[in-house]
DNA sequence: GACTGGCACTCGCTACAGTCGAGTGCCAGG
DNA sequence: CCTGGCACTCGACTGTAGCGAGTGCCAGTC
């Protein structure tokens, strides 16, 4: 499977050429187009090996090529010439993210920001709990027996549980509780948590060995166990762009997985290092999103990883500026939460 | 435009008919599927004068018919008989809605379950804080000189902001502050706080004042002038169903619409009593939606009203059981939330 | 006066044949 | 190894014809 660097620039020729127009790309145009300096008869030859190693194909006989998910693939890989945001792009991020007062404003300007840069669909998953460490436990009492449990994250999350006392709980004691498990659980990470939460109960006087039973069986299973993502999604609209010629006419099978936390959560939370993450069509593991492409990568202060953005769109998106936007906003959002 | 009786039955016909089977219905099939006692000329003549009327009309001279936005309207008004909801509709609602921890937790399985009985687009706005009464306000240090408000409604909302403050701020200043907040605002309606949060400047140590302005200033800003309104949305694969048939072939005016929490607030946000609200195609403020239908109505624990909830469709959507679903829903959440 | 059967008419839908043209594969020659 | 030329394929489009669902109207009946 020879191929050489005028194949290359083919199927290069082809993807832009076709994320372009959206129509499938004849040897003719091709030249006309692109400085290839040589004949479309040529052309159709090296079309002809790349047909043959998968790279592209023909809807039908007597049309132009199209890339496959492969040659997409290839052309992410080994043919992408970065393109640079422009300066107007930089100056948009930054001022739609300079307004945002609080976490969940943060998230909601990223993700339109997102959708709308890339004009595809945006997903940007909370500041992962799991990711993030303890810094402020707060005990409110509600009434006698109840009181709300308000945990605050380094990564600016808030998360609050009503929690049921086994019996009324006099003011003293919801002191003692809340000096104890700040003292115990504030800076260690949520997924180290656990053992410190169980070893709480012993650490209490006899009395508020109930009171803190039940509370540290709240902490445990709202905030450890079933651990909170958070996901936020925007640009759904732009789905129905490019008419019905994405998505193979149905829509159904996307907005379906992207109704479903879970599968988001797999699109883009699994996020280890902070590099970019490109998935094609094919390469997709959730069946509903065959005809779809995914870019995604992780973001955080620094060099740290909290959660994970990216945004999903057709397999004919233009992967080198969708890749660019998204590397950018992620790196904006994280100088952002370094602030804090 | 006498409109007598059988004529109705008529329009009721062709009503549920066209419903139910997504075709222009003739005069025939009218009177094969309904009891109408008379021949298909009667029926057609009878239909002449409803065409006339504009409450149903021709997509073209050789089709049967359809009913037009104005149909629906008489139908909805007039016609419809109540479908009770069956008992298995009414289990799954239970069922679905019992296990819910805390409001997320609420709102979220009520606009799935929502979504998932009436096949739809559902969407659901959290109790809104301008009918929301504080019950408790926190202030916990986050730093020497940045606090964070938390603030508990009693419909259960939470919500913060972080405070920068002027300056560095004592523990005992911090009591201080957050006993004076409390006194002055647990129990009133937010809708009612700003006098009362201005006059608490007033109110303090001259030491105080300039930390209790700040606080003053977010309090007001935060949770009253711009008072998030939060809103929950599911089911938008349900567009899809049908085809491309509804909404005339084009979603984007319906999933744009949908991304705007104004225009759904708008939607589903102005209810003052309980009362069902059924938007038909034209009757719609909102251009993108002249296509669909929304059903919607308020909840709130008793008789009050702390938000609304609805779902939105094709004009030709199944009036009787979705208003009949609404309903239920609504009231169930209602009763949920009383118990707290 | 209201209803009915009958009939002519309309018009979208489908099938079919014919034409056009973009694009290809292949081959012979440079 | 590249190129120009040529035959071929096949989808897209056009026009025509037949079908059938459904209508509007009218004359006749109860």
């Amino acid at each position: 499977m020879g191929l050489d660097d005028r194949k290359l620039a083919v199927l290069r020729a082809i993807v832009e050429d076709y994320v372009a127009t959206q129509e499938p790309v004849g040897s003719r145009a091709l030249v006309e187009r692109h400085q290839l300096g040589v004949s479309p008869a040529t052309v159709r030859n090296d079309m002809a090996v790349l047909e043959e190693e998968g790279y592209i194909r023909q809807p039908h006989t007597s049309a132009g090529r199209v890339p496959t998910d492969r040659g997409y693939r290839l052309f992410v890989d080994r043919l992408s010439r970065v393109k640079p945001l422009s300066p107007a792009e930089r100056r948009a991020i930054e001022r739609f993210l300079l307004g945002a007062v609080d976490l969940d404003d943060v998230v909601h300007r990223t993700v339109r920001l997102l959708a709308q840069l890339t004009r595809q669909v945006a997903v940007v998953q909370y500041p992962s709990l799991a990711r993030s460490s303890v810094r402020h436990l707060e005990l409110v009492p509600i009434s006698t027996t109840r009181l709300m449990l308000v945990m605050i994250a380094d990564t600016g999350r808030v998360e609050q549980r009503l929690v049921e006392m086994p019996g009324p709980i006099p003011a003293d004691d919801v002191t003692d509780l809340r000096r104890l498990v700040n003292e115990k659980l504030v800076d260690t990470r949520l997924s180290e948590t656990p053992p410190l939460v169980q070893a709480l109960v012993d650490e209490v006087s006899p009395d508020l060995r109930p009171a803190m039973a039940t509370l540290s069986s709240v902490l445990l299973e709202t905030l450890v166990e079933r651990h909170e993502e958070r996901i936020a999604l925007a640009g759904t609209a732009n789905l129905t762009r490019g008419g019905l010629l994405d998505f193979q006419g149905s829509l159904r099978p996307i907005l379906e997985a992207l109704e479903e936390e879970v599968v988001l959560l797999k699109l883009i939370g699994e996020v280890e290092e902070s590099s970019m993450r490109v998935r094609i069509g094919d390469e997709n593991e959730i069946d509903n999103l065959r005809a779809a492409s995914v870019v995604s990568t992780g973001y955080g202060p620094g060099s740290t990883i909290v959660g994970g953005l990216g945004v999903l769109g057709p397999t004919r998106m233009d992967y080198p500026s969708t890749i660019a936007t998204v590397r950018a906003v992620a790196r904006y959002v994280g100088d952002l939460l370094a602030q804090n």
